[in-house]
DNA sequence: GTCTATAGTTAGATAGAC
DNA sequence: GTCTATCTAACTATAGAC
């Protein structure tokens, strides 16, 4: 019960170890990150890294966790909400966008280090039931069809070109800016626009 | 001159070694790679690595950049022939998506490498010349809604989308499939018929 | 809680025999 | 060209003092 003996005006250790180690297996992924550069970091030693969690891959397990759970955050109450699928794509695209613009590193993050190591993935998660109820959404988007609300498509497709819509943009963001030269500033600017961008395009493309 | 003293039967070691290589780097990344995996599935000793390639560095480099050139191939073709958009949307997805199928893991190889390492890429491709010419696409696609063939967009919006739907997929693949839990069969034939499906969701977005 | 010192392992790379 | 043996450096992790 007698806790935080330190100063309250800095933060305590351990938080500073899990931002800085975010900062650095988001920027290096698993394999590229080093304990030593975590430690150098968060201005602490090796030892105390080890003291606070064991093995680099608790401290992984810790980090990844987080950024899944901001990945895949309020996916489940959009598509449990009561309301037509367009709608649904506005608030989609409007809160997904700006998630990721505030934390660029998590797509890519997320991706990579489940392509790498889809067993623990796979395990992990799926058993829990936190898995999103994408085929509730399919369902909905079916039954849209159905009622001529919008044009026959696969409702599969159709949430898979969602969350590429929306995605894709922040996990090639390098190649692209290499490609066309903008900007940071410039590319903020194309983000934000994507927003309502994203939204206008699909309902252009199933509109009835 | 006088080179191949081994049977032509087996391929050259060297030849062997890339392959090995490229399966390695492309599931493990370059920071996971281990050039002793390498070494053993090629079944020859590090030593012999090194004889070759010099270093891991060398060995890397000559994957990734047969990886890079696989993953913008014919872009420049398509951009530069003289066919209204529409059709170059219908002849970039079956190709690219076909090309994708045909090597799975090198969207996510080369997206994640370069996201970890900007810079290599950025001096090695941009000076060159050897980014595709995205502008000159984008000059197409205005002059095309100026004229009244398609739909008012931003250009440079399009193109994310038209890049975003086809390889996003790829990139995704495990979380997707641990989510809706479909096989690697009912995969391939979603995409293989996202093939179609793509180029007709953009049209459907952009038709007047 | 925090440190120094170091154990134990594995990585990339090289020397030198054949 | 191919191997064994080895070097050196870097990594994760722990022991033990304070």
């Amino acid at each position: 019960m007698a806790k935080e003996k330190k100063a309250v005006v800095d933060q305590s250790t351990e938080k500073r170890i899990l931002d800085v180690a975010k900062k650095v297996f988001f920027t290096k992924g698993y394999a590229g990150a080093r304990m030593q550069d975590i430690a150098d970091e968060a201005a602490i030693n090796k030892a105390l890294l080890h003291y606070y969690f064991r093995s680099k891959d608790q401290l992984f397990e810790v980090i990844f966790m987080g950024a899944f759970s901001t990945f895949f955050p309020r996916i489940r109450d959009i598509i449990d909400a009561d309301k037509p699928f367009t709608e649904k794509i506005d608030q989609f695209t409007d809160e997904y966008i700006s998630m990721m613009m505030q934390q660029p590193f998590i797509p890519m993050f997320v991706l990579n280090e489940v392509h790498k190591n889809p067993e623990r993935f796979f395990h992990k998660f799926i058993p829990e039931g936190k898995a999103p109820p994408i085929k509730k959404l399919a369902a909905q988007i079916a039954a849209e069809v159905k009622n001529g609300n919008i044009k026959p498509i696969d409702p599969m497709q159709l949430i898979m070109n969602l969350m590429s819509l929306c995605i894709f943009p922040f996990v090639s963001k390098p190649i692209f800016q290499a490609f066309t030269g903008i900007s940071d500033n410039q590319l903020k600017k194309f983000m934000e626009e994507r927003k309502t961008a994203v939204a206008a395009f699909i309902k252009a493309a199933i509109e009835v």
